[in-house]
DNA sequence: CTCAGGTAAAGATGA
DNA sequence: TTTACCTGAG
């Protein structure tokens, strides 16, 4: 036996500092975690979890994990497994989204939905605004389409709202108009028993507010909440938060208001800077030491974030050495700083760095272009990181739709899609009559179908056709619902036709496509038999819900890019997908006022100051996100110009440098402190930074007056000597090199000359050996 | 009713 | 450059 002083190395505690302990360890009671880029976070929900169910024996079905990605879930569960093993595959630890679903599954009849309920994504959503409006004879005058109903719509139900309860005051025309559509589609979403991505969290907390059993069940059966990237949750999340932890206020919620991202969906950073007014008593932790990056890029993306106003004071510190200066690449073009950008990649693969270590990060999609183009000419291997492609695929969502129906001939929405997909002879003409005497008669299309004898002016061929059509329907809705998902997608696809269609095409992108919905029935499968591996969930209420179903809510919340990133290549994704993650090194392209911060050319109405304020210190977050994804290297690119699509056609337009690049004080790139006198007689160079906010602090230089042409190459931005190497000077002789400050020919060196002693030398006077 | 070919527009981020 | 919508011929 072993004596008592000696304690056991212990999985759970043991890897924690002091701060991260302090989290884990806490008891019951809200408790708030500020946590810094990659300060260990995750860590601190993973542990406290496997904490709570070790030491303080809570089930693991009696916590509730919720996070904001997929990929955050997957690391989540993944990290528990380690601690926990098989046991931690029964804790609650999925996206708010996910969350929301299986809520909804679980309580389908109380929300008035069918078991099997489809959820409408964004397309969806648009095709179905898009249809209302054409409905109520309203045409697109480019002030007033699809999209404008759909971002007012969107952003009502983020905040919470119903149809009756927006606040009168705000009713203009858009607004009256948009209530109509709003009401007529929450009207057809609940004739096809659909729920779309807001609803997956706003109709949950509507039930719990309305019933008190129920509030009574869910917020008794969660011991502990965590939630994960708090400081992105909307007031829906928020009140879906409250009503689940109830009065226990066992609750967790870590994030870093710097990181705050998502205003745009609705987020509110107001959750995290005034939770603790919110829950009285709360204890608040703050992480700020960092495990990730060198202090360079720590420095660099301190000195962006901290001119954000509004923020909870946090300065992030490390024990790494200074590292790597930054590099800026300065190019003319977007296509010149895309082949700079693979230049430097290749160079950075050469000195050993692994391509799935390089990530190239940008502010819009459209921005990957060029680099893709670049990076294919320079033969390095790269790959797209997006939320969804595969199932974006139009062939792809065909299927998808014929699966909805068939789980749902009452989606008209769906039945839209696939009635004349593929073309069987039913036209516009059709489908308007169709439409009419659905219409009149109370009946969704599917219905009208089934009495298509009563319609007038319906040709004949048109009746055949549409009986053709409903007995596939039927037969498929007759079969589907029993059987696993991957056989259910093979007959979808084969009874519709969509696949015999596209193999009898014979043209390449038809085989192509045919290729998709086999990979899609290879999905439904795996899902299948990853279902089939699972253990039966320990929970004893957790329901069984029809197969096809889980597979088509998988494909809605979960698309396909949560495979782990294929070895080796070099990743591109968008700042906000980039959050949570990390990598050796960095590029960060756009580096331009317009591009970061972005701003939309098409604006019309002028938004306040306050708005346009709130919007830049957003885009500060995002900048400062991005920086702080690199370990040890970054890189800042920009174009001088770059096309864009207009009104009057392709034109260039001039970009100035970021403003955020003028945050950067010049030594973290290895320059010289203060920029070198220009030989030109001209005034001094003070000038306020191009789009300067009254009040902001004037730049003290001019941006192009700095040369950042320095030489680029990954060799350059080393530091030329390290300690140990054997160098000469013209007079002083040879000696040893004991230290190196800075970067490239300026450099200044330490050097032991035998018999002189140290002196402090400029790098470009030494010669190796 | 279908399809090919032309034209106008590209509205940012994502569960 | 790509995509979505429209038009006119078959």
């Amino acid at each position: 036996m072993l004596p008592a002083a000696v304690s056991l190395p212990d999985a759970i505690l043991d890897p924690l500092n002091e701060a991260q302990r302090e989290a884990v360890l806490h008891g019951d009671g809200p408790l708030l975690v500020l946590a810094g880029a990659g300060s260990g976070k995750t860590r601190v929900i993973v542990h406290r979890i496997a904490h709570l169910v070790r030491e303080r024996g809570v089930a693991p079905w009696h916590v509730l994990a919720v996070t904001f990605t997929n990929k955050a879930a997957g690391e989540m569960r993944e990290r528990l497994a380690d601690l926990l093993g098989l046991e931690g595959a029964d804790a609650w630890v999925q996206t708010f989204h996910a969350f929301g679903a299986r809520f909804l599954r679980r309580e389908a009849a109380r929300a008035g939905l069918p078991p099997s309920f489809a959820i409408y994504d964004d397309d969806d959503q648009k095709r179905l605004v898009k249809r209302i409006l054409g409905d109520m004879g309203i045409s697109d005058d480019g002030r007033f389409g699809p999209r404008d109903v759909l971002s007012r719509i969107d952003r009502w139900k983020n905040l919470g709202h119903s149809p009756s309860s927006v606040r009168f005051e705000d009713h203009d025309v858009e607004t009256e108009r948009s209530l109509e559509v709003w009401r007529r589609y929450e009207k057809a979403l609940a004739r096809a028993g659909a729920v779309d991505f807001g609803d997956l969290l706003l109709r949950p907390a509507q039930l719990l507010e309305a019933d008190a059993e129920l509030r009574a069940r869910w917020s008794t059966r969660f011991r502990h909440v965590l939630v994960d990237e708090f400081q992105d949750t909307n007031p829906a999340q928020y009140r879906l938060l409250r009503l689940l932890c109830g009065e226990r206020r066992n609750v967790c919620v870590v994030g870093d208001d710097d990181q705050a991202i998502y205003r745009w969906r609705g987020a509110d950073v107001g959750n995290i800077l005034d939770f603790d007014q919110d829950f009285p008593g709360t204890r608040v932790v703050k992480l700020e030491q960092n495990y990730r990056s060198t202090a360079n890029v720590l420095a660099a993306a301190h000195a962006v974030i901290s001119r954000a106003s509004r923020r909870r004071e946090k300065k992030l510190w490390t024990t790494r050495e200074a590292g790597a200066p930054l590099a800026l690449l300065v190019a003319q073009d977007e296509h010149e700083e895309a082949q700079r950008i693979a230049s430097a990649v290749e160079a950075e693969r050469h000195r050993g760095t692994r391509g799935d270590e390089i990530a190239v990060l940008y502010r819009v999609n459209a921005q990957s272009r060029p680099v893709e183009a670049a990076l294919r000419a320079s033969r390095v291997p790269y790959v797209i990181v997006r939320g969804t492609s595969f199932y974006e695929r139009a062939e792809v969502r065909d299927a998808a739709a014929w699966l909805r129906l068939a789980l749902n001939p009452a989606s008209d929405l769906d039945f839209l899609r696939v009635v004349n997909r593929p073309a069987r002879g039913i036209g516009e003409k059709t489908l308007e009559r169709l439409q009419a005497f659905a219409a009149a008669e109370g009946l969704t299309l599917f219905e009208a179908v089934g009495r298509r004898d009563e319609i007038e002016d319906l040709k004949a061929a048109a009746r055949r056709n549409l009986g053709e059509f409903h007995e596939v329907v039927a037969g498929l809705h007759r079969d589907v619902a029993s059987l696993e998902a991957g056989v259910a997608v093979q007959e979808a696809v084969t009874r519709s036709g969509l696949m015999e269609r596209l193999r009898a095409e014979g043209t390449d992108e038809a085989a192509d496509k045919a290729e998709n919905l086999l990979e899609l029935v290879a999905a439904a499968r795996e899902f299948d038999e990853a279902r089939a591996a699972e253990r039966p969930p320990r929970d004893p209420d957790e329901p069984v819900p029809p197969p096809l179903a889980r597979f088509l809510e998988q494909i809605a919340l979960i698309g396909d890019a949560d495979g782990p990133t294929p070895e080796g290549r070099v990743a591109l994704m968008t700042l906000h997908a980039a959050k949570g993650l990390e990598f050796d090194a960095v590029f960060l392209c756009g580096m331009e006022e317009g591009m970061l911060p972005y701003e939309r050319p098409w604006r019309r109405d002028d938004p306040g100051d306050g708005e346009r304020s709130a919007e830049l210190d957003e885009e500060r977050r995002l900048c400062y996100v991005g920086m702080t994804r690199a370990r040890s290297r970054l890189v800042l690119s920009l174009a001088r110009r770059r096309m864009a699509y207009g009104e009057a056609g392709p034109r260039w337009r001039e970009r100035e440098p970021s403003r955020f690049l003028g945050d950067l004080p010049p030594e973290l790139f290895g320059l010289p402190s203060r920029p070198p006198p220009r030989p030109t007689p001209t005034a001094p160079v003070v000038r306020r930074h191009p789009g300067a906010l009254p009040g902001e602090p004037v730049i003290e230089y001019d941006q192009r007056s700095v040369d950042y042409s320095f030489d680029q190459r990954p060799e350059a931005g080393r530091a030329p000597f390290t300690r140990g190497d054997r160098v000469t000077h013209p007079s002083l002789g040879e000696g040893l090199v004991r230290a190196c400050d800075g970067v490239g020919p300026d450099a200044k060196v330490t050097v032991a000359f035998p018999g002189v002693g140290e002196k402090r030398v400029i790098a470009k006077f030494l010669r190796r050996g």
